[in-house]
RNA sequence: GGGCACAUAGCUCAGCGGUAGAGCGCUGCUCUUACAAAGCAGAGGUCGGCGGUUCGAGACCGUCUGUGCCCA
């Protein structure tokens, strides 16, 4: 065995081997309990990023450690089609070649982007498998597949007749560049700079001056708005005035939505290009004008026509100024400003018609299921973010302008006839026509916990693992994907009950992945990591285990190249470590009889078994960092500091008592290993199979084991459990006397600037327990045996241990002194705060009984330290 | 403007009513036969400010200041 863990020379072998042998497939039939996670369906045209990473990993372990625990476990990977983004990353190629998706013509693009996606589409899933994702490949999904196409479709037409999916004309967020509507959480609020113009209408008569940051869409504008209390504008109401440049007469209406605080509390009323304009609008019985085409160029007649809005903004702003409108203008004005988040494009509110799903019934039958337990969002703090949507939802437009997405299933008849085709059903013939929109992105992957496990069918696998164990993702994802599932899986599984037609049972909510310093990941800011590059750099597991490490519920991680590095520190220790013991002879065995155990062997075995409820406990709730925090330090500190150091001296003596320390050490890496493959599955795989004595590359690895069958590969070992009965404090409480007396001697020998190879001769003296292991507190403190002329020098004390030490001259009493006057008067401070309780009526009469004989305890601690520290201070020579 | 978080060691974060913790970084010393990707030891914090509740407050309440996020 090589001196370090190669992560490259094991992960492809040892993933390929998994695969092989069929661990990560699940059996609908199997009659064993269902754990089942879907993936959170990445983009079609993505790459790994290193949120991917963090979602991807704690997923795995998630299901790694299920599937170890016997559950029939199902983690089903897949992608969305991505519409918006897959069409415009085609479109793109084509323009290359000087085409446009018009010059294919609609079946042929499609067709161009099915042999992109097969060409391009799904580099992420290898990226998935470097990763060492325990998915089920043989059902992977794609939400544009046929099978899933057809849920959509069902979905459709069942909303469709219920009454909750609806066409009307309102006003939409438009992508001039991507030329399609989008749903409002497509767009991205941004703090822009712009301007914001003072515009007087009206003329000698009458006149108001509204304030607007888009003055080009003053071409549209139907009224001016007034709140009906404001005396400023009261005999104004009703009066129709002057339009500028547009020859138009408009009215002036009041509305009670009008803020009289903002600006001259008279704002301008264009209803087909802005939201609130809109319903000023169907209020008053305004017409709407749209005054710009599909890209954002001006369509009214006149010198603007054909200008972007962008360039007809300046160019409307100088023709009023030209007749002395402009009563004001403040320049560079900040506020906020919708883009789109696919392509940054500023959106366009835009009068259109759309398809629409009715939210409020669904949306209340998800805010339902959360509130009365059914699905847990865990962590528990993030439920109120999650019900500020569900009861809050506005109506949902589903359709999007595009080729590449699940066409909408209606069609018109020539006579206006309208008709939506279910699944089974054949479109209605010749004269007919099919609407020309696809449906949002979101709109099929919203089906993705059961359309993925054959829905509308009655599958095996529906009945088997629907509704999912637990859906793992970002709080930041919580609002749109998580609350769209919500809303479809409690609506198309209800005839389940309430209880079984969840889409999942629990919701755990991870942070968002950050650089070192807390800030966000992001391009312009170049300080982004490349999950890949780490994992060429340190292994697929120290890039696992410092995320892993990191995701406290809920909450951002901030991450950097150290951290990977430390966890490739890590991985290299478990590789130590186990090399170590292989060196030894060490193979897993039975325990022996407790009655051949020493102590190191109880107090090990003993924290192990803590350490295996604890970080059983802690995964259980989904709490992967604090379960990593216990693995580590039980590993690294106590397993391979202490106890590894402690067995080297029974396994060099040989024997019986050998034999007994390579059992304990087999068994306690054993467990190590299983406790940790969940979070760095592969170094601890290839330690296990060594330590198993298993060849990776026999191929005899099994899939389902049978009834004791003996498992082939870690990933299909037993989960530990812990064994109570092992517990011992008193050979813990015997071992952390051990060490205190070793660190005493250790920390004297760094005080006094001895070197580490140096012996020191020295007279102990051991109480209770402790006198058992002179021969250990020798050994690893580097004592030798006194000699003749033995002179003690120093003598170093803790409550079980009195050492001598003959240091052959004078020590360095002021490094002593100093060491021990620190020590002093941490004990005296104990002691007074301790004193101040016991002498407070109040903290005696109210604490509980245990928290006082606890003080109490610590008192008289503190108070024998004072006084053998004080005798040692004594004993020092003045000099 | 509305809402929700968060302020703890140099940095990033745990702790959430009864002795201030971790990782990294830092300072010494060591190639001690698993590991220098290591070992040993150590330094470092009036837990953002001010009030309050309590026998007792990083922890609970109020308030101020600062930061972040979501929505408008």
């Amino acid at each position: 065995m090589p001196t370090h863990y190669a992560p490259a020379q094991v992960e492809g072998k040892l993933y390929e081997r998994w695969v092989r042998a069929g661990y990560f497939e699940a059996d609908a039939k199997s009659d064993r309990p269902a754990h089942t996670i879907v993936i959170p369906p990445p983009n079609v045209n993505g790459s790994l990023h290193i949120g991917h990473a963090l979602d991807m990993t704690l997923q795995d372990a998630i299901t790694r450690r299920k599937r170890m625990q016997g559950f029939e476990t199902l983690w089903l990977p897949g992608m969305d089609h991505a519409g918006i983004a897959t069409q415009n990353a085609v479109e793109r190629e084509l323009a290359k070649e000087g085409l446009s998706r018009h010059d294919l013509g609609r079946e042929a693009f499609v067709q161009k982007v099915w042999e992109w996606k097969a060409e391009y589409g799904g580099r992420i899933l290898n990226q998935m498998r470097r990763l060492g994702a325990s998915v089920d490949w043989s059902r992977e999904r794609f939400t544009f597949d046929a099978g899933l196409s057809r849920a959509v479709q069902t979905i459709f037409k069942r909303l469709y007749d219920d009454g909750l999916i609806y066409r009307a004309e309102r006003i939409i967020n438009w992508c001039p560049r991507c030329m399609t509507a989008l749903s409002d959480i497509e767009v991205e609020h941004q703090e822009d700079e712009g301007e914001l113009v003072s515009i007087r209408y009206g003329d000698g008569t009458h006149s108001i001056v509204v304030a607007t940051t888009r003055a080009e869409t003053m071409l549209g504008d139907t009224a001016v708005a007034v709140h009906p209390d404001d005396e400023r504008y009261r005999h104004l109401v009703g009066v129709e005035i002057e339009l500028p440049l547009t020859g138009r007469r408009v009215p002036i209406v009041a509305d009670r939505h009008v803020d009289p605080e903002f600006g001259t509390g008279a704002v301008k009323v264009t209803p087909a290009h802005d939201p609130n304009d809109f319903e000023i609008g169907q209020r008053h019985s305004l017409p709407s004008l749209l005054i710009m085409d599909e890209r954002g160029a001006i369509t009214v007649h006149g010198p603007f026509q054909g200008l972007d809005r962008f360039e007809a903004r300046p160019a409307v702003v100088a023709a009023l100024r030209a007749e002395g409108r402009i009563v004001a203008e403040k320049r560079p004005y900040v506020h906020a400003v919708g883009h789109c988040s696919r392509c940054d494009t500023v959106v366009e509110p835009r009068l259109s018609l759309q398809w629409w799903v009715k939210v409020g019934p669904l949306a209340a039958e998800a805010s339902a299921a959360v509130r009365e337990g059914r699905v847990k969002i865990h962590p528990k703090e993030l439920e109120p973010r999650y019900f500020s949507w569900t009861d809050n939802l506005l109506d949902w437009c589903i359709s999007r302008q595009l080729w590449w997405g699940h066409r909408i299933p209606v069609w018109y008849g020539p006579d206006g006839q309208t008709v939506c085709v279910g699944p089974d059903e054949e479109p209605p013939g010749a004269g007919w026509t099919q609407d020309p929109d696809v449906l949002d992105t979101w709109f099929s992957s919203g089906l993705w916990p059961f359309s993925t496990l054959g829905w509308p069918d009655d599958t095996e696998d529906l009945r088997k693992f629907y509704p999912t164990s637990v859906l793992v993702t970002g709080y930041d994802i919580l609002f749109f994907w998580v609350v769209r599932m919500m809303l479809f899986g409690l609506y198309a599984m209800k005839d389940r009950g309430p209880v079984e037609s969840v889409p999942f049972r629990t919701v755990s909510l991870h942070g968002l992945v950050r650089d070192k310093f807390g800030r966000k990941m992001s391009k312009s800011r170049g300080n982004g990591v490349d999950p890949l590059e780490w994992m060429d750099a340190y292994g697929s597991d120290a890039v696992r285990f410092t995320l892993a490490r990191g995701a406290n519920p809920g909450a951002d991680l901030a991450t950097s190249e150290e951290w990977a590095q430390g966890s490739r520190n890590f991985c290299n220790k478990v590789w130590n470590a186990t090399r170590f013991a292989l060196m030894n002879g060490v193979t897993p065995a039975a325990l022996p009889v407790r009655e051949r155990l020493g102590a190191p062997d109880r107090w090990i075995l003993s924290r192990l078994s803590a350490v295996t409820a604890e970080v059983d406990a802690y995964m259980e709730d989904y709490q992967h960092a604090k379960a990593c925090e216990a693995l580590y330090h039980f590993a690294w500190d106590e397993v391979f500091d202490w106890y590894v150091e402690l067995a080297k001296a029974p396994l060099a003596r040989g024997g019986e008592e050998a034999d007994t320390t390579r059992a304990v050490l087999g068994h306690v890496l054993d467990v190590t290993l299983r406790l940790l493959h969940p979070y760095i599955p592969y170094v601890t795989e290839e330690l296990w199979l060594a330590l198993h004595d298993i060849s990776p590359d026999a191929g005899d690895e099994t899939g389902a084991l049978g009834a004791g069958e003996q498992p082939r590969s870690i990933v299909v070992a037993a989960w530990p459990t812990a064994d109570g009965s092992l517990r011992d404090p008193a050979a813990e409480a015997e071992i952390a006397a051990l060490q205190q007396a070793v660190t005493e001697v250790r920390r004297f020998r760094a005080d006094q600037g001895l070197k580490e190879g140096q012996k020191v001769a020295a007279r102990l003296s051991l109480s209770g327990p402790l006198a058992a292991h002179e021969a250990e507190i020798r050994k690893l403190a580097r004592l030798t045996d006194p000699e003749p002329g033995f002179s003690a020098t120093a003598t170093l004390q803790t409550p079980q241990a009195t050492v001598q030490l003959d240091l052959s001259g004078a020590i360095d009493v002021a490094a002593e002194r100093a060491r021990l006057s620190k020590d002093l008067a941490a004990a005296q401070k104990e002691i007074a705060g301790a004193e101040a309780k016991l002498g407070n009526p109040g903290f005696l009469s109210k604490a509980p009984e245990a928290v006082v004989t606890k003080i109490r305890t610590r008192l008289a601690d503190a108070q024998a330290d004072v006084a053998r520290i004080t005798s040692q201070l004594g004993a020092l020579p003045l000099s």
